[in-house]
DNA sequence: ATAAATCAAAGTGTCGACAATTTGGCTTTC
DNA sequence: GAAAGCCAAATTGTCGACACTTTGATTTAT
């Protein structure tokens, strides 16, 4: 199963096509890491002209996959531990918020689904088993929600669609898995705990030590990567 | 005096200067808020084609300043209570953790250069006397500043390069002026204390009030244009 | 041998033209 | 008279070609 943004509006243009194929690529890791990005090779890859490639480039260097400079031509990022850190810090802060504003303005009905939605995703045999991959796209549907559940759209614009892609690169690149999978599970069901019992302060709390934890978790693997 | 980012990387291509000069005409107005924008009109305005004219629209549409419909074409954005609203929730957030990460990792020099920066400012005549253009680029100066003291490339980029021109646009288009110009003053004066301090926390919550001040100030004014 | 200068190959930025889509008014129909 | 269908004008999306800049390998000079 492959993940799917909740908020993906259909690709009606190609440079849209182009933008959800590559922005797949470079998070999958198929575009290496920190490896130039050719313009000439990447339209002939996909058998477009360049001005629909350079519009999707673009957008990529928006959601922070790729960095530009004036007529030297684009980057895929690095992955990198001070990157890693300041990209939690943002998301501790502007979940937490979307957290308060979610248990002041997310409807009763939008609550029970993600209610019903973490009852679904426990007795899926592969959540309790700790299969990472399922459990990854279960998180950030989660996460999708409350954010969406915020009803700011800056705050939803900034975190879905310019800062998920990068955290799901470190993710997907680095292996979420282990112990903390199923951790998680509980520490979502509390978050959304307090969102239905409208408890925006301690939503929030819980937020922020459930990514703080989410980020000690990769912070360990990159530092192992790194040493090792 | 024209306010100019401090980070403001000097313009190379065609489409730098673009962005630059619809940049400005969005936020002063002299481009409507709300009103359509024709490719092939803006292209003749000023000279170029329609590749680095449409490459500049999307850095617009980065910052919030234009929206763009597939096979349609873009609009400037309309100002309302609740987009300022929605706005400023996300400022005194980010702003607020660029205070703590500022307070924590903002070089000495730095600090002492922002002070002096702020004397200077008191012994302008024009800001004692409350004159509302000289302050508006100081108060922006000064948030600028802290942010980039915040040392966090995703937080810098994200309210330098994506919300600030929005900030400006609200601000020059309603007329930031009144009693506040001068209270704000002293409010910077207290922030930039605490960060001296390293008290983090202090100037994160400072920073939100001074911010949340600043929004209900243009608030009032935008109800009494709306209702006028 | 090292460093500066040179030059061709490759890549990026921009242009004008064409194809595909939307828009708004007109006709037709109920 | 209102709504649906239709057509032409205008606008957006895409293409291929050209101009300018960077790159890095080779040559030249110290």
């Amino acid at each position: 199963m492959v993940f799917q943004s909740p908020i993906l509006k259909a690709p009606v243009t190609s440079s849209d096509r182009l933008l959800l194929e590559i922005q797949r690529a470079i998070v999958e890791g198929e575009i290496a890491a920190g490896s130039k990005i050719s313009e000439p090779e990447l339209a002939r890859r996909f058998n477009v002209s360049r001005a629909p490639l350079r519009e999707a480039l673009a957008r990529l260097e928006r959601c922070h996959l790729i960095e530009r400079l004036p007529n030297v031509g684009a980057r895929v990022v690095k992955l990198s531990v001070e990157g890693l850190i300041s990209l939690y810090q943002l998301r501790e802060e502007l979940e937490g918020l979307a957290c308060r504003l979610a248990a002041e303005h997310m409807p009763e009905q939008e609550i029970q689904e993600l209610q019903a939605l973490l009852e679904k995703h426990l007795q899926t045999q592969r959540v309790r088993d700790g299969e990472s991959y399922y459990q990854e796209a279960g998180d950030l549907d989660f996460h999708y929600r409350i954010i969406l559940g915020s009803k700011n759209d800056y705050l939803i614009n900034i975190l879905c669609d310019e800062l998920y892609f990068l955290v799901r690169m470190y993710r997907v690149q680095l292996g979420m898995n282990g112990p903390r999978v199923s951790r998680a599970f509980d520490e979502h069901k509390a978050i959304l705990n307090a969102i239905a019992n409208r408890d925006g302060e301690l939503a929030d709390l819980l937020m922020r030590r459930h990514i703080g934890a989410s980020r000690h978790n990769i912070e360990l693997q990159l530092q192992l990567r790194e040493t090792g």
